[in-house]
RNA sequence: GGGAGAUUAGCUCAGUUGGUUAGAGCACCUGUCUUACAAACAGGGGGUCGCAGGUUCGAGUCCUGCAUCGCCCA
């Protein structure tokens, strides 16, 4: 491959297009192969896999963020040194996916899958993924994402199937996984298991029906409340709890089973709570969690009366073939009918739904395929208690440790055609049907002529899991895996924190010894301006490509980033973006103060040391020395926000409006060859501390400020560090009393409605100390606040009809001949002068309590001290001001 | 019912182990085509940090209770 296949000469000094920025770098970066990784490096690893998005998925906000902050930290680490390894990938998700692909089918063919057949379904499937598949990945590019294509990995592809299928029979050996008949999440839209946690549950209004019993020794009635009346028809006992007076003569007794001629028990049972309904249960093992508990403990008859479509079955008799919902009602009137309703209350009942397909479940009798949870929790929970695993923010330890500490046994089969199918085989008897008496062999390979493939396929979780070693090649012992396992950290929403986080972390310790990542950064989720999630159905998502053509890509990363507070979720609003973009045109045009004067493909270097330097040029370096140091204490800790704030504080708030207005010529004059040396390697230096943030626009720049050598670019640079040599934290200080003096003559100014084109004149009245500092820059004032008539000194009165304005134990008088305002002055001044006494008040509250003095530490009652010293003497200067003008 | 959050300027939110006079962006008001940028510049107004207690020399920050909002789990 042509290196440097890419034209990045650089792009006009005209307006600031992201566009076009952006259409050029990214095919410059993957061309020459720069986000690849080798795992022969000595360099330190630092890896991140990227949480698998939907191969039918379509990028979205969620994403955006995740990738902004994964890729920021990706880049970061790759400038720092390591080698920065960010795997990307899909996720075959089954459901999703098999639906996705049906309702096309449907629409386009008036289809289904079963005028397919399976075969040729998974074909169709298997196309789509072709065609459709990995437009997210291609959406993904336009936001800059620095991941390692080469080691782009599907969940389904060759080498990950093998690496379920060993997973599988590895647990089944390991006696984690088995088989059995449970009470399952039975979804009748998608007709297959789910496990418990694609469930939700949901408080609906419904109906409390109570019902009576007829005791079949003719002796009266028992009373039962139900929210279900139609599985009364799977009843196999009533129970009672075994403390309730009313019912302890009945126990042991039979009843009828209303509209049936089936006899049930009664028994009792500790778990029936007397105060709920009429203090009597109606026990329906096939249907109902709690009652599958009862049944089981009392060894009660199991009478599944419901088929998998939530149709009822040939076990309800003339109700048989209707849907649940009908056959409750038909029940309920021919219960009414025949006297068997009591009555009937409104009643908020917790329904379950399925996360996905939003239908009601139906717990279900079903033979499945289950994953023993304990043995592989137990270990997750220690790795993160003992510090192995550290999450951002801490709190979501708490979510994790609950979860695993209750956790329960994973349903993995599905009863879908889209997936990985379950490696157990079964010999078929001579009428070719599924021979259940001779069992089954778990195996990846057919183990014997003749046998036949389990049908089921497993949850998408069960390869999802696998995600941090499977990527690097396990099973097989690669160099990949040697190098890049363990990783470093992961970013993910709290969304996926059971399904997909916690497993990760059992499969990782499990199947490699050792845990997949060492930090768990949790971002907060994206919501829209009312706080409410993005969805189709409400229309209210926000598209990030849309944005991305809007806005440019680093607007969208830089609001992203500066959005991302420590696990917060963001409510996000288009506008939002406008901050990035305003940002990313101020970086673009503060380039042009300098870089209008710079030579054509020369390149310049300061040859000044730290003292040479003038006083602006002295702080503006001790400004970045500092913000670099900040920064890097943030983003270890994953404080992008923070960091990236500060950088642009730097940048915006001390580059642009202090230190390029000051550099500045005036109009017509030149920039020396000097000044333009420094403000390059400025620029130069917060490019890169903004490109893990900002990589389109910074990478652009980089080519501008300096000639480049081919392959000298800004995303492979070195991470600046702070210099020591060149800070100096006294010169700060005094150029911030200088910034207070000029902000206080700008004030003067417009309190008096001095025209910003006038110029005016004004005396400086300073500390010793600061003369030196302020004498040889008087061009400061002229520059910032028009002051051409500058008169520095030491002390001396109030010149005649001036505004004074105190800073410290400086003074700056502004004479405004003719424009003076006696009572305005007045005002100004006692206004000051009331602040700081009550400014002053307060410190000396603290400082005559004897319990702050002798309590507190002495650094701090010392810097009260030096306040008061301080305020005092404004609070004196001010009065003197004031007292003048009497 | 349990858990973990949120409540700070008109709006959206920062605010680290308690220690300058609580910050930003947007919005608002005044002024400016000051030769990089009007997607900008200068100046300004605006907050008893949800409420009530407590701990502490000191609380937006820690503790308890309450209120409101949504989230997770049962």
């Amino acid at each position: 491959m042509a290196r440097n296949a890419v034209d990045i000469s650089p792009a006009g000094r005209g307006k600031y297009d992201p566009a076009s920025i952006e259409s050029r770098w990214y095919p410059y970066w993957e061309k020459n192969d720069l986000f690849r990784t080798n795992h022969d490096s000595e360099k330190e690893p630092h890896v991140i896999v990227m949480p698998p998005p939907n191969v039918t998925g379509r990028l979205h906000m969620g994403h955006a963020l995740q990738d902004t902050v994964q890729d920021a930290l990706t880049r970061l680490r790759r400038m720092q040194g390591f080698e920065a390894l960010w795997v990307p990938g899909m996720d075959h998700a089954g459901i999703a996916t098999q639906n996705v692909v049906e309702k096309t089918l449907k629409k386009e063919e008036g289809k289904n899958r079963h005028d397919y057949g399976r075969e040729a379904f998974v074909d169709k499937v298997w196309e789509w993924k072709e065609e459709y598949g990995g437009i997210i990945l291609e959406q993904k590019r336009r936001l800059g994402d620095s991941c390692d294509w080469s080691k782009e990995r599907f969940t389904m592809d060759d080498g990950f199937s093998r690496a379920v299928q060993e997973v599988f029979v590895r647990l089944y050996n390991e006696g984690l996984v088995y088989r059995g008949e449970y009470l399952i999440n039975w979804c009748p839209v998608d007709r297959t298991a789910i496990s418990d946690e694609e469930v939700e549950n949901v408080e609906r209004k419904g109906h409390l029906w109570y019902l009576r019993y007829p005791l079949t020794d003719g002796s009266g009635f028992i009373e039962i409340a139900t929210t279900r009346p139609e599985t009364m028809l799977g009843d196999t006992a009533i129970a009672v709890n075994p403390e309730d007076e009313r019912y302890t003569h009945l126990v042991g007794k039979t009843v009828r089973v209303p509209l049936t001629d089936r006899q049930i028990p009664i028994i009792a049972d500790e778990y029936v709570k007397s105060d709920f309904g009429a203090g009597a249960l109606k026990v329906t093992p096939a249907h109902d969690k709690n009652d599958f508990e009862i049944g089981r403990k009392h060894d009660l008859e199991i009478l599944n009366i419901m088929n998998l479509d939530a149709t009822l079955n040939e076990n309800a008799g003339v109700y048989a073939g209707l849907d649940r919902f009908d056959a409750r009602e038909k029940i309920v009137a021919d219960l009414e009918a025949q006297g068997f309703l009591v009555r009937i209350e409104e009643y908020a009942s917790t329904v379950p739904i399925s996360h996905r397909s939003k239908a009601i479940i139906e717990p279900l009798i079903s033979r499945q395929w289950f994953v023993k949870m304990k043995p592989l929790a137990e270990p997750a929970l220690e790795a993160v208690r003992d510090g192995r695993i550290t999450f951002y923010p801490k709190r979501w330890e708490n979510e994790y440790f609950r979860w695993l500490e209750n956790i329960r046994d994973w349903t993995i089969s599905r009863q879908l055609w889209w997936g990985h199918r379950i490696p157990v085989w079964y010999w078929l008897d001579a009428d070719g049907e599924i021979d259940e008496s001779r069992g089954f062999r778990v195996s990846i390979e057919q183990p014997e002529e003749g046998m036949v493939q389990d049908e089921d396929v497993l949850d998408t979780w069960f390869s999802s899991w696998l995600w941090p070693f499977a990527t690097l090649g396990w099973p097989e012992k690669t160099p990949d895996l040697a190098k890049f396992y363990p990783g470093t950290v992961l970013v993910s929403g709290y969304d996926i924190l059971f399904f997909w986080i916690a497993r990760m972390i059992m499969a990782g310790l499990h199947f490699m010894g050792d845990i997949p990542y060492k930090d768990i950064f949790i971002t907060g989720m994206i919501k829209d301006k009312q706080g409410r999630w993005m969805s189709k159905s409400l229309g209210n998502g926000i598209d990030p490509l849309e944005m991305t053509e809007q806005y440019g890509a680093d607007a969208v990363r830089f609001s992203l980033t500066i959005l991302c507070a420590q696990g917060q979720d963001i409510k996000l609003d288009p506008t939002k973006f406008e901050m990035g973009r305003n940002f990313a045109n101020k970086i673009w045009n503060a380039f042009n103060v300098f870089g209008q004067f710079m030579e054509e493909g020369k390149d310049y270097r300061r040859k000044r040391s730290f003292a040479e330097l003038d006083f602006a040029e002295q702080w503006m370096l001790t400004r970045l020395g500092q913000t670099i140091l900040d920064v890097e204490e943030d983003l270890a800790r994953y404080r992008l926000n923070e960091g990236l704030g500060k950088i642009y504080t730097l940048f915006w708030g001390d580059y642009c409006d202090w230190y390029l207005e000051l550099i500045k010529p005036q109009s017509g004059e030149p920039m020396s060859e000097e000044r333009i040396a420094l403000a390059v390697e400025l620029f130069e230096t917060m490019l890169q501390l903004l490109h893990p943030f900002m990589p389109f626009i910074t990478e652009e720049l980089w080519t501008h400020v300096r000639p480049r050598e081919e392959g000298d670019i800004c995303m492979t640079s070195a991470w600046p560090t702070a210099n020591k040599a060149d800070m100096d934290a006294g010169v700060a200080g005094h150029f911030a009393t200088v910034q207070e003096l000029i902000s206080g003559i700008r004030n003067v100014r417009a309190q008096y409605a001095v025209s910003p084109s006038q110029d005016i004149s004004a005396v400086l009245q300073l500390e010793p100390g600061l003369v030196a500092a302020v004498e040889g820059h008087r061009e400061y004032f002229a520059k910032l606040a028009r002051v051409t008539d500058l008169e520095v000194r030491t002390g001396g009165s109030r010149p005649a009809a001036s505004s004074s304005v105190v800073v410290g134990r400086n003074q700056v008088f502004v004479p405004l001949k003719g424009m003076i305002d006696l009572d305005v002055e007045r005002e100004r001044l006692q206004k000051e002068i009331d602040e700081k006494t009550r400014y002053h008040k307060s410190i000396e509250g603290k400082l005559s309590n004897e319990q702050f003095v002798s309590r507190a530490p002495e650094a701090v009652v010392q810097t009260e001290r030096d306040k008061l010293v301080e305020v005092m003497a404004e609070i004196k200067r001010l009065q003197a001001s004031l007292d003048e003008l009497a």
